[in-house]
DNA sequence: ACCTGAACACCGTTCAAGT
DNA sequence: ACCTGAACACCGTTCAAGT
């Protein structure tokens, strides 16, 4: 608040006539990082290809606004226009694969919880200033110092660990969902699916 | 820290006797939340079914300790004794499912990210002291308010809602991710992969 | 040498005093 | 009526003063 009111040059206070909380002016945050992200049009490919388009878009607005991430992962009751628009972009490319209402509503929450829980994770690793290259060398060293006989894994691990790259490793975890996503969608296209009752042991 | 030192019954400044840092405090919490984590005996059942009950474990411990979730997401450089005991576990059975080390360790991250991820986004629906319920009715009567002639999609999803849980929702997921891993894992075994070099537009 | 608690530098927010 | 800034209740942490 004080910091924000420096940076704008004004009262720390004045923000207080615009917003009424610190909760509320991270909530219009939110909007403000979601309206970076361009929906896909209908000729950008197939649906799962247009979805990853927009994920991958996601990913890159909640990096821009720190804080932002975790809001967005709970999916906050706060519907401004942007979320209302993305989401039910989101939801119908989900539908278009061919998945039900019911089931695209639990994928869907699952897609934006990676995608934003991935945010996080990546914000966290960078808490303090440290860079990328920096967490992932500390990383390396930390694995690299564990006991090789008591832990073999860890020691093949460490050997790993320079091949990790945030884009590359949110984009791993990316095509593995839509490649699951759209199995699930093919058997299933506008076929009502009995409810399989299956006991839990 | 002043709560911690009430709750407590001593001097607040008597914690810093044992941790340099609430950082340092926060690290040694994530041991403890880790600790309550089973690992999974060799006649658990499939590696899949292993993988599995060990990350429903975890996300049950990561959620009884507030805070240490966005640090383990990020693959903290603080290797604990339980850390590197369930690190190499989990490492020890993607492999099993058939992944090399190289795509294990990226798979590994994903799954970490995943689980972690989820429980950031539970404990923010809950910040508060709001209950899960809470959180969903809120969550519906925002997407039951959208306009259902502009956003049908909101509509649709609003009555679906309902169904959510923390525990059908994680579960969801996992089992999806889980199927990728073990598909991406059948063709594979100990086959070297060639690397497919695809044009980058 | 060890432990205590006053004190410091922050933070979000309130509210009375200025214009 | 609107805006400012002093003041309040927090927080993690330091450090000098006690024993």
């Amino acid at each position: 608040m004080r910091a924000l009111g420096q940076k704008l040059g004004v009262d720390p206070m004045a923000v207080y006539r615009h917003f009424r909380d610190k909760e509320a002016l991270l909530e219009a945050l939110v909007e403000a990082a979601l309206a970076v992200v361009r929906l896909p049009a209908a000729d950008d490919g197939s649906a799962a290809e247009r979805l990853r388009g927009l994920l991958v878009e996601l990913r890159a607005g909640l990096a821009a606004h720190p804080g932002v991430a975790s809001r967005v992962a709970s999916t906050q009751p706060n519907l401004g226009p942007h979320t209302v628009a993305l989401t039910g972009a989101c939801f119908g490319l989900i539908r278009e694969l061919g998945l039900d209402d019911s089931e695209a509503t639990r994928a869907l929450v699952m897609v934006i919880r990676y995608v934003a829980g991935v945010v996080v994770a990546e914000e966290r690793a960078q808490a303090g200033g440290a860079s990328e290259a920096d967490w992932r060398e500390q990383l390396q060293d930390a694995y690299a110092s564990v006991s090789p006989i008591e832990f073999p894994q860890i020691a093949t691990m460490a050997t790993q660990l320079g091949q990790l790259s945030f884009d590359a490793d949110f984009e791993y975890g990316l095509d593995l969902i839509l490649e699951g996503l759209v199995r699930r969608g093919r058997g299933t296209t506008d076929t009502a699916q009995a409810p399989s009752r299956t006991a839990s042991t």
